[in-house]
DNA sequence: GTTGTTGCAAATTGTTTGCACTGGT
DNA sequence: ACCAGTGCAAACAATTTGCAACAAC
């Protein structure tokens, strides 16, 4: 189940902390690991900081959502808004890309679940509402709802 | 500016009301008749809550609340949820069309604006979703995130 | 009259702020 | 040593709840 090397989560999170000009505090490792940790996994703010919390009770709510900012704001994470206004905060698609070419996100309102899509998923939508409205979209700025592949078929699996 | 009939709100509401058999009372006229007086705009729990007051203060905010989820319920209005954890409420397309048609919404991101979509802006996205990772795309229950023409062009204009 | 509605006050949820202290570099 | 970063307590916004008084039918 558990097939990493996550032994070294913490030392990957002092890196890339030293990598962006930010000091190595304990609360921005606790997070920053979580996060590392989380893998594939979707985080919201709130979950991700009782994960931070299990691990390390001394960290306050106050800094977790400052640091996860922070982190936003050096370009390490990124972040999409949720459901009920809630947001989760994934590691930044790699910096070799191109800028903008960020995958979009769909969440199950079933369960909560956050799904990736390709960056392309949507097509020449986005091109359409433009012509025909003049709105821009942006579809990487909110998850896009929906009803996940597991919800579709099986009933109940609330994982919120 | 206003060339509509609008004197009747009040009378309206009451129909509508009744024909969906809900009772008629005080809070009940007051909300739906500010849905009504909207028109066009989409207002959030929140500004109705405020408009609301505004035309009779001894209307609770927890009955706002709970009418709005009524007239809902009962299919008299529709909402949409936004940017925030707000909910945006609107009259219900019109019972005559068949089910599931009703439009989208997209929200400024800048201005917090809400405008209206046709039902297919989207094209096939939604079917090229569905085949590619199996997630049934839900586009009407959350408004799409963007940039509104107006503010694509001048900045500042914040209506939020 | 009785059943559905309302007003009120207090709780809730997720997040943010001001400020004095602390710990990284 | 200096300043960025932190803990704490309290404020926040939007919404929800339990309950007793109340009013529409």
């Amino acid at each position: 189940m558990s097939p990493a090397p996550l032994a070294s989560a913490d030392t990957r999170a002092a890196e890339l902390l030293r990598s962006v000009g930010q000091r190595v505090t304990k609360p921005r490792l606790a997070v920053l690991s979580c996060v590392l940790t989380a893998g594939e996994e979707h985080l919201s703010a709130d979950v991700l900081l009782d994960r931070v919390l299990a691990a390390d009770a001394s960290v306050h709510r106050a800094t977790v959502y400052r640091t996860l900012e922070g982190l936003t704001a050096a370009g390490v994470l990124q972040h999409v808004h949720l459901d009920r206004g809630l947001t989760a905060y994934h590691l930044a698609d790699h910096a070799g890309q191109p800028a903008g070419t960020h995958h979009l996100h769909g969440q199950c309102s079933e369960c909560g679940r956050i799904v990736d899509f390709p960056a392309d998923v949507l097509g020449d939508a986005a091109a359409r509402v433009k012509s025909a409205t003049g709105f821009a979209l942006d579809p990487t700025h909110v998850a896009l709802s929906g009803t996940c592949a597991q919800c579709s078929t099986a009933p109940r699996g609330d994982a919120r």
